[in-house]
DNA sequence: CGACTAGTTGAGGCCAGTCAATGTTGGTGG
DNA sequence: CCACCAACATTGACTGGCCTCAACTAGTCG
């Protein structure tokens, strides 16, 4: 369920929706991308005001009516898809500054569920006035359609992990993505706290938790990096990189 | 290599680029639907000269410029996915009437390389007299947002699929799907030809080519359904759902 | 006709799933 | 503060589904 935060004097500002976004520019996947003070103090003006979830509470359920994107401004969810007979695929991880919600927009519901994997603050963008927006504002339209691209090519990538990777090769190609992203926004790259159980990695890439643990030790048995409980920290990302690039 | 038929004297017209499109209504997904005339035969006339494609070959590479999306007149194409190190994966299947090329929408480059099953013919539709139709039509916005999102959860489907199916699952799931299409197409949804090798299938399904074959070969001993090469029949869909519904 | 591609089927091995026991961590309440 | 409990994580033993390698058949095309 969405629980909403006791209404907010403060204005939402961009920054508080965004707090990493010129980082983000590095990837190019971020709305504000290159607007002009205007169009961004109008985007700024449509964010709702923000939601706070608890861990394990719902930003969104599958089946609920769509009308709204989602910035994480604070914390990090997971993507579920679910099928009818009770089976659930984690399709998705989302932390600050990432855009959650993008495969409700053309549909009346959304297709999956947004959890939040701890505390976490993610503000509404309502998809109308995001569209209305995009008609008037070309740079701000090509943001969109980035947004939706490099969603749709990391669906593909991860077709291509789960279709054809390896347990281990998953694994390393999911710390690196990891760190990317940790880098990306300003932190380590090789050193981070996972926020997702050994089970919800596992789901993530298609593995059982059992062996998502097993593989972690294996990887710091090899001296490649160094696991206590959700803290990791990468030693040798080349060989991580060759983990992922070969099958033997 | 993209082979440009020699000019043709007619103006493209919409019902050659869509076949069938007025079948396709049913599942929602289709650029035209619900327009008014006008917006009708102006998007009709933005669409290219449609492009012949022979078996094996490519309608386009990956990291080609992106500028057009592309609707299959004839034939079928599927999409393919490359690694660094050479592994590839098949993530979509498109057939008379899909539109292919999505993912490259905002990028400048398509990420993934498409390439035709059988003799085939597509209709390149410039992105930039799409978007710009789009910005003026918002009907036509509404179509483009539901082709994205239905490809969006298309992934995500898949996702579920290479994530946590069994073989007999995933090649019941792909038999069921197939089905659809060709039903929502005003084919027969039991009696189809495959398009696909079985190494096709088996890389679309994160699978082996020799697992598929016997896959196929399971379900008719047990009377699901009838293979004789690339014909299907499909005897018993209760059964067929059922597999899919249901881990043992 | 031979060369090639596509498909089927068998034998055997291995990676990852399953089941189970145990250890560790973190939150809660007495 | 510590005891307790539940959730999370690790590790071992075993199993089995799928991969790998290989042989063979059928159909196609120059």
């Amino acid at each position: 369920m969405v629980t909403t935060v006791a209404a907010r004097p403060q204005v939402v500002s961009l920054r508080d929706a965004y707090p990493l976004w010129a980082a983000r520019n590095v990837r190019g996947t971020c709305l504000p991308d290159g607007l002009k003070s205007k169009a961004l103090l109008e985007l700024d003006a449509a964010f709702g005001i923000p939601v706070r979830v608890r861990k394990r509470e719902f930003l969104y359920r599958a089946g609920a009516p769509f009308s709204a994107l989602y910035a994480v401004r604070i914390g990090t969810f997971k993507a579920l898809r679910l099928a009818e007979d009770g089976r659930e695929q984690i399709t998705g991880y989302y932390m600050a500054g990432d855009i959650v919600g993008l495969e409700g927009i053309g549909e009346e519901c959304h297709g999956c569920e947004a959890i939040a994997l701890e505390d976490s603050e993610a503000c509404p963008l309502p998809f109308a006035k995001l569209d209305e927006m995009a008609r008037r504002e070309p740079l701000l339209r090509r943001n969109l359609y980035r947004l939706i691209s490099h969603d749709l090519a990391r669906g593909q990538e991860m077709m291509l992990l789960l279709g054809s990777m390896h347990a281990e090769e998953r694994l390393a190609a999911f710390l690196l993505d990891l760190a990317e992203r940790f880098r990306s926004r300003g932190y380590s790259a090789s050193e981070f706290v996972l926020r997702m159980t050994r089970e919800e990695i596992a789901s993530y890439l298609g593995l059982q938790l059992e062996t998502v643990s097993r593989v972690f030790s294996r990887l710091q048995e090899e001296g490649v990096i160094q696991v206590q409980g959700r803290a990791v920290k990468l030693l040798d990302l080349a060989a991580l990189h060759h983990r992922v690039g070969h099958e033997r």
